[in-house]
DNA sequence: GTCGTTGCTTGCAATATGCAAGTAACAAAG
DNA sequence: CTTTGTTACTTGCATATTGCAAGCAACGAC
């Protein structure tokens, strides 16, 4: 059956098979990479700010994280100062395409989950 | 910030913080998980049929997961034939309830990974 | 010259993942 | 009685990932 798939299109190739769950989860699968894009689209962008999110992502992880996430095109990393130089990080329309699926957990997790809040947005600097 | 929450409900703890969106990846927030519950939700309730979906999940990994999900009230183990004990996997309610969550990743998934495609419900025995 | 800020990188220990083989409890077949 | 097959896992081990904590570079402020 999967041969079948393999060999029905080799210009389309998946990593571990072609359900679009699947291929969400190759680059969204894990316990943190959700929670930086919730904190981008709350108006977070700069690196100090989701380092300071109540979760409190290592270091080197949330470095790992934007870069896969800049990789696949759902964030760019831009610069808004020179010198020094100094980055911040906004989502792209494929990143702002994810607020549904936030939206979905959210509903989830505030019925399963009793006493959880959704977090504000952020005032802009 | 965190301190106030804390002391504001020490009935009311979690893991790394009171986000709903938090709270459920600490559950769901790996590369396998969501896909257990589509493949429970598309119809497969033992182990074998869990195994042999294209992904080729790892045994033991599933085992793990099948674990937590029930630990987590998402799915029940019971057995279907008694000499020998063999068992199949259901969703629950509050599993079921996942399904916004997958479909709202579907969506987002095919439109940014062209070519995938939502796999058909399993004929039932 | 020193200190602070920002955005990382690095070394290393702990944990998770996944391969591949193995196990147990049965029934069926010979 | 023995062998085989089925099913649902468990186990040992190598590899990969996670995360702690310290460190680094490039600036400006003092």
């Amino acid at each position: 059956m999967t041969d079948d798939l393999e060999t029905m299109d080799d210009k389309l190739t998946f990593a571990r098979s072609c359900c679009p769950i699947t291929n969400v989860l190759d680059t969204l699968g894990d316990k943190w990479t959700l929670l930086v894009i919730r904190d981008l689209v709350l108006g977070k962008s700069r690196y100090q700010e989701l380092l300071s999110s109540p979760e409190r992502i290592a270091s080197n992880i949330l470095a790992d994280r934007l870069k896969k996430l800049e990789a696949a095109g759902l964030v760019i990393r831009q610069a808004y100062q020179q010198k020094p130089a100094r980055y911040e990080y906004l989502l792209t329309e494929k990143g702002e395409g994810l607020k549904p699926v936030l939206g979905a957990i959210v509903a989830w997790g505030q019925e399963h989950y009793p006493g959880t809040m959704v977090f504000p947005a952020v005032e802009r600097r």
